[in-house]
This record gives structure tokens, sequence and C-alpha cells, in this order.
DNA sequence: CCTCCACCAGCAGGATCCGCATGGGTGTTC
DNA sequence: GAACACCCATGCGGATCCTGCTGGTGGAGG
């Protein structure tokens, strides 16, 4: 299990790396919450576990609130001197899922960490996307705007998966020829121009705002404003 | 949120269920192990708060291991006046999710079952089938068998889908033809057998074990053992 | 032994789907 | 404003894929 350990006491952190790593994890190392947050928001953790008080301007509880603002759904573990009822209601309050005081028993520790990890959250695969009024089903292949259901091809459904993982980003031809129609070389047809116009076809067609934009000389992005 | 409250001391049952409905939660109590582990069993809860400790031949943990043995992945919250760090422990590798020791404060309590309750485990959609050896991933539309991908076509794999999401149940050829088929009359023909036929010669071709069983005069079923 | 039920191979019709080419539009550059 | 590059839309043809039916065979049950 891939662990992200941010505490400051230097004592503290040896001690508890040492012992998940014993217990066969993996674990990562942050003195500070700046640094804490920027491990967790980049790499995929299964479980973190965070020092309540920390130095410089990220504490714990911000740490979890920033992460929770982004979406991210990591278990969170949080490790205190302070005892206090009301401290652990806020702590769990931000989006911590428990809470565990200091002085306390690695094998404890330990424990609550596995029960963290055992949760489905971290394997969770998507199964809808969603780019303004407009869902994709993963798992019954339905793509609907504005809760209307839209008929779509299968190569259509590919091609409008993909957009909609990249959305916002740009997404060039070959990119598309690549993933979409696992061709790895130039076709030398306008093949993708003519899925995308019948996506827009579909997707477009009767909405005013409309969610397929062209970038000249780059390719295609799917986005919700203009 | 449905909560479902297993202690036996009147006292505390009292003073919690109160104490959670007036948060604005349904919680359903049960005085001892045996009722409550039917009952966490046969109605779907959001979160288990159980008494480590239980009159009658179930307890806290056994209630936890054979609910965890059934598939079910509730969250689950001890309560308990054991503070030994074994006994949590011990409630925690049993599959328990957290343990808050009495006396406590009913904020915590809140705190934590709320905590408990926001993870997505309810509301996970099943992605991923699986009898034997034999696996179907609604997700990629795939279908595996002892890790050997199989090739399946689009009514076999509604057929297949419906069959494995009754696994260990006969299936009448009436009900695949309303499911499957979106038949609501009998065709006369042998659709159905046939169907059947060009799936077991993809899955159990090449396998001893065969899955799929003919119920002469009834339907199929799939399961594991013959 | 007889009967019924289920199985399987082959077949052919059909529908879907997909990629290409063409002609028209729009933005860009000189 | 002319030439160019890029992009859009539509219609068409082909090919694949899929599906349901038929008819003969095998086996279970009575």
């Amino acid at each position: 299990m891939r662990i992200l350990l941010v505490e400051d006491d230097v004592e503290v952190a040896r001690f508890v790396k040492k012992g998940l790593q014993e217990a066969g994890h993996t674990v990562e190392h942050a003195a500070n919450g700046r640094d804490g947050l920027f491990l967790a928001a980049s790499e995929g953790f299964d479980v973190l576990v965070l020092d309540r008080m920390l130095p410089g301007g990220v504490d714990g509880v911000r740490l979890v609130e920033t992460l929770r603002g982004q979406g991210n759904r990591c278990p969170v573990l949080f490790l205190s001197a302070l005892t206090a009822v009301d401290e652990r209601v806020k702590g769990l309050k931000a989006g911590g899922d428990d809470y565990l005081t200091k002085p306390f028993a690695f094998a404890e520790l330990l424990a609550r960490v596995e029960a963290l990890g055992r949760r489905p959250s971290a394997e969770v695969p998507t199964t809808r996307l969603k780019v303004a009024d407009l869902e994709l089903d993963l798992l019954s292949r339905t793509v609907t705007r504005a809760g209307r259901k839209i008929e779509v091809q299968p190569r259509e459904f590919r091609l409008l998966e993909h957009l909609m993982r990249h959305a916002g980003q740009v997404v060039t031809r070959t990119m598309l020829l690549e993933k979409v129609w696992d061709y790895h070389f130039d076709p030398q047809t306008n093949v993708i121009d003519v899925h995308v116009s019948r996506l827009r076809h579909k997707l477009d067609k009767g909405f005013d705002k409309p969610l397929i934009h062209t970038v000249r000389n780059a390719g295609y992005m799917i986005r919700a404003q203009a």
C-alpha cells in the first residue's frame, strides 16, 4: 500500500515510517504541509497519515480541505497531540476519516491505516464522465445531454470518451488516431473530421452552447464554455 | 443516512439513537447480535454501529466477519468498553473501520459515523461480475476465464450478464426472452438454445468444469460446481 | 424402447457501421 | 482581394458483423 506521512516531528516520523515499511507498505514522508499537499495532489496514495499541527501555513485540516476541494477522496488519518473532543470533531468534519491521538500504540495505528486502505475508494473506476450538461455512462454505454438520451455509434463513443477524458485540453489528431483508431500511421484521409462532425451533429444540434471546439492547426477540445 | 445500531445496553442505545436521529439520520436498533446480523444482511445501511460485546452467540467481531464473508462492505464502527489496544486491533482486523471506546463524547461518535458514511461505498455500482474463474467486466465489456480473454458478441454478452447476475439461480427462457431479447411473446423458435450453445462453446470449451448448466424443463443456470 | 427436449452446425438475410471522396465554407496570409 | 490551407458536411458503397432460423442428432427420462 502506498502511504503518505506528513509529520514534522522527526522522531515520530521515523518511528511511524519504519513500522509501516516493516508491515510491507511503501511510505513517502513530507515534513510540512506544503510539501505534503503537493505530493498528495500529484501522486496517488492509498492512505494519508497527517499530523494535525504542522509548521508553515498549511496544517493538517487545511490540507484535507484543499484536497477534498480538488475532488480527492483519498482516506485520511489524523495523528495529533490535541486530544480534546472538539479538535477531533473538527478534524473529522474537515474531511478526515479517522483521528488518533498521541501517544498511540503502533499496532493500533497500523490497524487503522490498513482499515482505511481496505476501502474501495482507491480502485473505484470512474463509471461516468461529465462535461457541463453532457454525461457519458461507461457502464451502460449511454450518452445524455441535459437529460435527453443521445444515440451514438461505437466509434463515436470511443471518440467522445477520449475527448471527455481530456476535457479542457486540446486533443491532436495524431492522439486520436492512436487512441481511438489504433492507427499508427497517417491514413491521409479526413476520417477524424467526419466523425467529429457526426458527433457534433448529435451533441450540439439543438443546444445553444456548443461543447466540441475546433482548435485550428491543432486538434479538438471538449469544454463547457466557448 | 440509514444507520444500524446494535447495542444491548438499553441506556446507551437510547442515548445514541436519540442523538443520531436528532442529527437527521434514520436509526434501526437491534439488541443482540443475531438480530443485528439479520438486519444488516437483509437491509441496506450506510453505517453500522456495533457494540463489541454482545449477548448471545454473535458478538460484534463475529457479526462483521460474517458480513464481510458475504461480501458486504458496509462501514462498521465498533463501540466498546474494551480499551486495550489488542482489542481495538482485533476489531479493526476483523473488518471494522473504526473503533471508539466507552465512555465517549456523542459529538465524536457523530463525527465518526458521518465520516464513515461519507465514503462512496454504498453507491459504488458493480462494475465486474464473477463466477468461479469467469469474470465479466461491465466497463470494458470484456469476458475472461482463467485470465484468458474471450470474445463475445453483444447479445451473448447480455445473455451472459443476465445469467451471472442470477448466478446459482435457475433462469427461465421466458425471463431471458423478456430481459435479454425484449420479446414479450414466444418467438416459437429455439433462439435461446442457440445462443446458449454458442456461449457454452466459447466459455466451457477447453475447460474441464462447465459453468453453464441446463435445467431440464426449466431453463439455465450458471454456477461454479456441477 | 419411445418420446420429448435440448444441442449444434450451417446458412442466409439484414442491419449496422465505417471510411472515403467530394464540394462548399471559413479563416489566414501576402 | 486573391490564393491558400484548413476544416465541415453529406452521400455513397462496401464490408463486416450479427443474428435468427432450420433441420438433423444426441441424450435424458419415463
